[in-house]
DNA sequence: CATAAGATGAATCACTAA
DNA sequence: TTAGTGATTCATCTTATG
């Protein structure tokens, strides 16, 4: 079946060919640079000639959602060289105040009869801290090794005290996370966007046999965590022990690398197959330029030894596995193979998450209610679920119809006796609807969710613009939401 | 139309030698 | 102090296939 037409299969009879193959992308590089660079810098031209600075912020901030009125405000006040940063604080804090009022009692409320009022409202505003005033305070660096503020396979804790700022100090809980590898200056941002709370940055490989770095923003407590049992298999023999029997000696990997949303192609696995074989005519390994080749696409596309000479993707069942979440938890509710891999590569490892998390199985004997935003599968409920936490209450906003299918499958399966209450849309959740499901069952005891990283990943060739991202500027929607949860809870509370 | 496969680099950091 | 090397990375788009 396979056709022998093909160019680069033709060949591969001899050894010489086959590194030929092996390495033909190298030709091309120098060329597809050149026109990636020209491309990209008529487009920037374009954009720069045909807006001024000031109508794309405009356009962003509507894109957004923000009113016309209060954008021009926002800028007006916050100056031309204004960041988009610095602008979005602006909003974020015009929004506080509108709602804290919102939430006065009706007596202290003051007169909204003129015009004046708004004005005088945005000129007393209390605005965050400034964008960093060059080098006034060191930007945020990633701890070696990544262990966050400890993990339990490591003997000593990295620290084992903090003190929050007051701002930051629930209710409600919050946990916050996104990709650690950002582009320069994003989790100084979004540290300053959550009440300057230091990021705790953790590689998952110190709890699973898979890396996975990313950074977390909460305000929990920090002593007397506890993992999950049983301890999933931390490398890669013991979570695959079949493989061991074809692992290469001069393949020295013990944990994989991070789980993405896309899986190598069954061609690579099969030029890898033929590099292999061919090679089997040398007497003991193969040479270093063969071992590095073979080694460097096995990293990049992280391949077991599922055979002789065989490297191949993981599955999705696998994927499950190395994420902590259940076997076929992904499966079945017409979802596709694609998609599993891609809402897989996009969640919490399961136990990261939980050993995080741990610290309030104590502090809710009765369970919880749970505000989760950007809910994907259910990492989160999967994770709180398996620490034994009750579920009381949960909202859940996510986009993907599927992904909402697997939480509530999962939801069912696990004969959950709580109610699980879904949007798809986070621009729903609105002051008045928050106010309404608070006070329906007594407030959130946990607000947790990630963001959208797909403009912040490096693996992101085509749109990695950073925070302002049109995926990854929903982060502002998870602050927007904590905030107004901690401001009329707090108004509640009274 | 839905699904799957294949092709598509750069940003960032740690590290090292000059 | 600086320039170079090596390693890693919750993705997007087009095309083929049925």
């Amino acid at each position: 079946m396979e056709p022998s037409i093909s160019s680069d299969d033709s060949s591969s009879q001899c050894n010489e060919n086959v590194l030929d193959d092996v390495y033909e992308d190298d030709s091309w590089s120098s060329d597809s640079d050149n026109c990636m660079n020209s491309a990209k810098q008529t487009y920037l031209n374009d954009d720069n000639s045909s807006l001024s600075e000031n109508e794309n912020s405009l356009l962003f901030l509507a894109n957004m959602g923000y009113p016309a009125e209060e954008a021009s405000i926002a800028m007006e006040r916050c100056g031309p060289e204004a960041s988009f940063s610095e602008l979005i604080d602006f909003m974020c804090a015009a929004q506080m105040a509108r709602e804290e009022d919102v939430y006065l009692p009706e007596d202290e409320k003051p007169k909204l009869n003129s015009g004046g009022y708004k004005r005088k409202m945005y000129n007393e505003l209390p605005v965050r801290k400034k964008q960093r005033a060059i080098t006034d305070e060191e930007p945020i660096h990633l701890p070696r090794p990544m262990i966050g503020f400890g993990v339990p396979t490591e003997s000593l804790p990295a620290i084992v005290q903090r003190t929050l700022p007051e701002q930051a100090i629930g209710p409600p809980f919050f946990y916050y996370e996104n990709v650690a590898l950002a582009p320069k200056g994003v989790w100084d941002t979004m540290s300053r966007f959550l009440y300057d709370v230091e990021p705790e940055f953790v590689d998952s490989k110190y709890f699973c046999a898979t890396a996975r770095k990313r950074g977390y923003i909460h305000n929990l407590p920090i002593e007397d965590r506890f993992p999950l049992l049983p301890l999933p298999p931390r490398t890669i023999h013991e979570a695959f022990p079949l493989t061991k029997k074809w692992w290469p000696s001069w393949d020295t990997r013990t944990k994989l690398n991070c789980l993405q949303t896309s899986i190598g192609s069954a061609r690579l696995a099969d030029r890898i197959r033929k590099a292999m074989k061919a090679m089997e005519n040398f007497d003991g390994e193969p040479p270093l330029m063969v071992q590095k080749y073979v080694l460097d696409e096995c990293r990049k596309w992280n391949l077991l030894w599922v055979g002789r000479n065989k490297a191949s993707p993981l599955e999705t069942d696998e994927f499950e596995m190395l994420m902590g979440f259940p076997r076929n938890h992904t499966r079945g509710g017409g979802i596709s193979r694609t998609d599993r891999y891609k809402s897989l590569g996009n969640a919490f490892q399961v136990d990261t998450v939980a050993y995080h998390l741990s610290v309030l199985k104590d502090l809710y004997p009765n369970g919880i209610n749970v505000l989760s935003l950007f809910s994907g599968i259910g990492g989160a409920e999967v994770a709180l679920y398996r620490l034994g936490i009750p579920l009381n209450n949960v909202v859940s906003v996510e986009i993907s119809e599927v992904n909402r299918n697997i939480l509530r499958s999962w939801w069912e399966q696990t004969n959950q006796k709580g109610n699980l209450i879904d949007f798809n849309d986070i621009q729903q959740l609105n002051g008045d609807v928050l106010e309404q499901m608070i006070d329906s069952f007594g407030g959130f005891d946990l607000v947790i969710g990630g963001s959208p990283c797909n403009n912040l990943t490096g693996s992101n060739r085509v749109t990695r613009d950073g925070l302002e991202g049109k995926d990854s500027s929903l982060f502002y929607d998870y602050v927007r939401i904590v905030d107004l949860v901690k401001s009329i809870m707090s108004n509640r509370r009274v």
